[in-house]
DNA sequence: AAACAAATTTCAGGGAATTTGAAATTGGCT
DNA sequence: AGCCAATTTCAAATTCCCTGAAATTTGTTT
């Protein structure tokens, strides 16, 4: 390939010293190799010593030559793009409160980042995401996951539980935080995510819910519709028009954790990689786009 | 390119000592030589230290590297082919007896060893051939040529000159060697090879002539319907039919040299090149398809 | 035609990169 | 836990390529 790459460059050139410079090497060098090729070939590949003609055969062998070392390239620039994450593919499985209200401001500057990787986005239940991680069929699981062993697991925040409930909602003339008693008082509509509260009081009270909705979207509905009150991380309702109020509580441990899990790092496409970076980056000096 | 070419082979065989078997290399050497393209694109390759399966960033750069390979192999190949003569031209430039009596058969030995050499032919006279050689426009010349100034020449053969007849013409009787003297008493179509005789006592018969021919295939016409007798090298009517008598003459001295001019070698083309082997090697062996 | 300047080649020494073989380590398996 | 085989590490050695100086060649100029 060296024989190649300096005798492309001296017939551009068209000067053995010229080639030289443009190479970072000594005349010497090039002569050298020059020489070394034409004896491999087996014949002089330049019409004068001076290196300004081809010969006919040294045209034909140019041709190949030059395709060959820009080939040679391309390919060298490829894998180093590869290798710098600007190619490859991202595959996130995540819950769907995570891909509403996390996502979309990550995504956006992972993007302009680096615009040539693919990206596949699947909202689905914590489960499923454990389940895709393991059986590789995704880069990274976001959502409130449980450790799997061998897995690189990254805590991104943490988010307080609230009551959600109508604006107009006798419960939302109080503001200055909540205790479970005043939750006690109101229709609960039990949802998946409460089973991460464990205040006794709090669980009580679930059991005696006849309601329990799974989708969060049926949920908020039910909650607009003035059927009940519900108990959500306030992520779950940043994105929801304003006619439903987000009541903190007093109970400071009803927190949920959102966390990251992907395959360890080294075995990570650089895509990945460079979103671990990135979203670590912006949980840490909070700009995941919402308030915690 | 010997990071890829390591790369690709331990991939392929998923153990690094089959690699460095197939490499012809020891292990430890193929190792060395993977960390260091790991350590280049900065990512881990393998999944595990046994090389068996790829990570997803190897996986890509693995078609990457392969395609590389591949390619450059393949321009290996093509520039060995270019300078074993496999491929390439080969421009010849001969008379017109040439062109009949010896390149048939060179030619069709020189086909069968290089099938995909690209083959010109054209006949002219010395001159036109050896202005075609000066202007490149032709990579051998053979003929009567005159030596042209750092060019290469090889004579390839003598050609004794006879006296040319009708088999029912007098002179057709005596076939023990014609002495200048039996020439004389006959109707002489002069031509142009004629020349090459120097015998004072010939070319004076020249001078004399009424008729000159240049054409030879119109000479052999004039002959055959009776108009005179003409004086050519055997190889000229060596193809003719045998209603005509090629007479051999006493004058030994009488002779025309075949010679073949190229450019230098190390400036020919690997077909020509090889021609001038092949062309060499008949001439020495008496087999260029006739008797001198 | 001789002389000159520039370019190229040759040569020997030096240095970087790669290979090797031995020893240490690691990983997979029973 | 322990064994075997594969891999990695290490230092020495080899190979290959580069450099710088000197010699040669080439093209041009006088």
């Amino acid at each position: 390939m060296e024989m190649l790459r300096c005798f492309t460059k001296v017939a551009q050139h068209g000067s053995l010293s010229d080639a030289a410079d443009a190479l970072g090497r000594t005349p010497s060098a090039v002569s050298m190799m020059l020489k070394q090729f034409e004896d491999h070939v087996g014949f002089q590949l330049f019409e004068t010593a001076r290196k300004s003609k081809l010969t006919p055969i040294g045209d034909l062998i140019y041709e190949e030559a030059r395709r060959e070392v820009a080939h040679f390239e391309n390919t060298v620039t490829v894998i180093e793009g590869l290798s710098k994450s600007e190619l490859g593919y991202l595959r996130l499985a995540v819950t769907p409160s995570i891909a509403t209200a996390i996502l979309p401001t990550v995504i956006s500057r992972f993007c302009k980042m680096y615009p040539k990787v693919q990206i596949d986005i699947r909202d689905m239940d914590s489960a499923s995401i454990t389940g895709d991680l393991e059986r590789e069929r995704a880069d990274i699981g976001i959502g409130t996951l449980p450790i799997i062993d061998g897995m690189n697991q990254i805590e991104l925040f943490t988010d307080p539980f609230g009551v959600v409930c109508r604006k107009d909602h006798p419960l939302a003339q109080n503001w200055d935080g909540l205790s479970w008693q005043d939750v006690q008082r109101h229709v609960l509509i039990a949802n998946g995510l409460c089973k991460l509260i464990t205040d006794p009081d709090f669980t009580t009270m679930l059991g005696m819910s006849r309601l329990m909705v799974h989708n969060t979207a049926s949920l908020i509905g039910l909650v607009r519709e003035g059927v009940g009150i519900t108990v959500l991380p306030r992520l779950t309702v940043a994105g929801s028009q304003d006619d439903l109020a987000f009541l903190p509580l007093k109970d400071a441990t009803a927190r949920r954790t959102v966390n990251l899990v992907s395959q360890p790092q080294n075995l990570l496409m650089p895509a990945a990689r460079e979103f671990l970076k990135l979203i670590t980056l912006m949980a840490r000096e909070g700009s995941l786009g919402f308030t915690i």
